[in-house]
DNA sequence: CTGTATCCGATACGATACTG
DNA sequence: CAGTATCGTATCGGATACAG
């Protein structure tokens, strides 16, 4: 049995979760994986329900974290485009991978869940 | 191109990443796999930095999504053991896929993220 | 169009104390 | 031991308005 004082970070997948699996990555890597570059506003409205600021907020971290890249169009009216590094991509088999999981287990979730709430 | 109205639900990820990747899931579920059936102590002891209501909140939750056992042992003082199910194993090649992409790409992340805060 | 600024409410988490 | 109850707080996200 491996003892640890630090037991949290002790999961050794917990900062790949939290970089990858924070609020809004994941339907915003995969709006720019799936329908490839792209404008502010047409993230915006594929992700509906999502603000200006918090979509604007999202985008930058993921600029800065390396898996999307931002380009500036010094135009009238200004255009910005959004892309999926390479970097960014790497994360394709792992979505992939979770999606197989989700087929094949989602329904097992339910159930348990309908069993569990029957008492 | 496809179009959707329902652009966020159009990740068709993100009912696996809320049920798989909320907060102290991934640590519980790592704890339970790597060192198998334990108390609610050693749980709580293990992941240092949680509280027990919320050790608590997040226990339930994995019961009734079928990926964690609770067995209650009459006994005094009482004895409580969880366990990860078969449904929750099941997770294990995902979070090694997660970790080996970890290994290889955090340090490009963090190399990014040096570039970016160098401006 | 591409954001920024402000305000606001909900939620979730931690701290603490307590019970069977 | 295995929780529950209560409280306070902090963070985040949404709504709205506005700017370059």
């Amino acid at each position: 049995m491996i003892e640890t004082d630090d037991p949290e970070l002790a999961c050794p997948i917990a900062p790949a979760v939290d970089l990858v699996f924070s609020r809004w990555t994941t339907p915003i890597l995969w709006a720019l994986h799936t329908y490839g570059r792209q404008r502010f506003v047409q993230l915006e409205r594929r992700l509906s329900s999502i603000t200006p600021k918090v979509l604007t907020q999202r985008l930058r971290q993921l600029e800065r974290d390396g898996l999307v890249t931002r380009t500036y169009h010094p135009e009238v009216p200004p255009r910005v485009e959004y892309e999926i590094t390479p970097l960014g991509q790497s994360l394709a088999p792992l979505f992939a991978g979770l999606a197989d999981w989700a087929d094949e287990n989602l329904p097992k979730v339910h159930e348990a869940r309908a069993v569990f709430d029957a008492r």
